[in-house]
DNA sequence: CGCCCTGTTGGGGA
DNA sequence: ATCCCCAACAGGGC
């Protein structure tokens, strides 16, 4: 049993990754491993361990091993995480490849490098990177209107930023924050703290509803598919705003639009969503 | 062909 | 708190 290293937080900069390597002669560009640690470091803290869990909390997967060592990764934009054959050829824009001691291979593959990934050692370790990054899970029972009220009390910022601020609710992205906002019938530029009981309601009630358009009758979220032909476009029909500026309001047929909130891209229905009072840019 | 814009995210600086 | 930019690419419009 390898000894753990002395720092309890080791970055593992996935993107970039691995300078000078060759993955099953895929080459791997302007890689390196980030300080403080050095990738004998990474090598010692996984290797011999056994796979004892896999979990989600917010858009994050932890790998835990054996001896309290977890493996945090974000997927961000394009990340996908693949488990390939020993004899299978890893696709290009593999970035971390970790060798199973089956031969098959987990491999962290991100075409833009956004991803990251993190060794953490201890339960503790764990906690802390989680309570400072991460709020409420929307899906459990712990999200109630009351909870959702106490977090909107008081603040001037947008309704949008505010569902995307993975601090107080963890895990909604941008299209599942526009569809929570069409089915609450609020737009996403009203001040959150504005909002009356029975639109924080909806709101809560909206977010559930877009998160499980994204998980399937297995269970499995539908982001697991991606990688297969044709997943991505019936998973963008199941939401009703998001990316569809011009088409017709499901609702009430008005032309949807977009707009620029929070910095991301934001669709609405005009009519089912009035603006805020006091335009802002 | 080149330039410009956009983007399933999050972090840092002004 | 809030806006803006950046990371590193692909893909589409012009």
């Amino acid at each position: 049993m390898p000894e753990l290293p002395e720092v309890e937080t080791i970055r593992l900069q996935l993107a970039p990754a691995l300078e000078g390597r060759r993955i099953d002669g895929v080459e791997v560009r302007d890689a390196r491993w980030s300080e403080p640690a050095p990738p004998e470091a990474i090598d010692d803290a996984l290797r011999g361990r056994l796979i004892e869990q896999v979990a989600r909390r917010g858009k994050y997967l932890i790998v835990s091993l054996g001896d309290d060592v977890h493996l945090v990764m974000h997927l961000r934009m394009t990340g996908n995480l693949l488990l390939i054959e020993g004899a299978e050829h890893p696709p290009l824009h593999t970035r971390v490849a970790v060798q199973l001691d089956d031969g098959r291979r987990l491999l962290f593959v991100d075409v833009r490098r956004f991803g990251t990934g993190d060794v953490l050692l201890g339960s503790d370790a764990l906690a802390e990177y989680f309570e400072s990054r991460l709020g409420v899970e929307p899906l459990s029972a712990d999200f109630t209107s009351e909870a959702l009220r106490a977090m909107a009390r008081g603040r001037k910022q947008p309704v949008k930023a505010f569902l995307l601020n993975q601090e107080r609710i963890a895990g909604v992205g941008n299209i599942y924050a526009d569809e929570a906002l069409f089915r609450a019938r609020i737009h996403p530029l009203r001040s959150v703290g504005t909002l009356k009981r029975d639109q924080i309601e909806a709101l809560r009630a909206g977010v559930v509803e877009s998160l499980e358009l994204g998980i399937d009758s297995k269970g499995a979220s539908i982001d697991d598919y991606r990688h297969l032909d044709g997943a991505r476009g019936s998973f963008q029909d199941r939401f009703l705003v998001h990316t569809r500026a011009g088409e017709p309001c499901p609702r009430c047929g008005t032309p949807i639009e977009k707009l620029r909130a929070a910095g991301r891209g934001t669709y609405v229905c005009p009519n089912c969503q009035r603006r805020p009072r006091v335009r802002r840019r």
